[in-house]
DNA sequence: ATGATTTGTCAAGTATATTTTATATTACTC
DNA sequence: GAGTAATATAAAATATACTTGACAAATCAT
């Protein structure tokens, strides 16, 4: 399932994906496959996204009704 | 740094390391490295725990005052 | 419409999370 | 104090996060 809380933090401070990946010291790549939702990224790298974006763990990548 | 958050959520629970570990489908060293905190888990690993633990990223996961 | 920037995606490589096996130590019960 | 469960820790192997380089599609400005 895509990220669309972290895409929209991101586009709510005017970054593009290289920018953010920049900011949080990985390629381009990684952020676009986060985004896209496809994968399982480390939880340092998910609070070095949260802090550049002001935002918390919670906010970007806590999902309500996962598992029973 | 230690993650004591999640030892206390895990012993308010009466759970052993192996217990959650079983519980969240990795090793019992992988859960002691957690606590421990010289490391750097995914996020579905830890929003497992979590949802094992009833607690949300943020109660666990997340620190305060960190990068400037 | 053309050019530039951003995004989606792929394949091959590197770094590291996680497992497995094993041992030592600490706590708990009898 | 012996015996057992829980925890701390390490080395080698495996799975996978992340990189690099590359190219096409989409978006945005001119």
């Amino acid at each position: 399932m895509k990220n669309l809380r972290l895409r929209s933090a991101r586009a709510a401070k005017g970054l593009s994906q290289q920018a953010l990946a920049d900011l949080v010291g990985v390629s381009r790549q990684t952020v676009n496959a986060i985004e896209r939702g496809d994968y399982n990224p480390t939880i340092r790298l998910c609070l070095a996204i949260c802090r550049t974006l002001d935002k918390t763990l919670d906010d970007l990548f806590w999902e309500e009704n996962q598992a029973p």
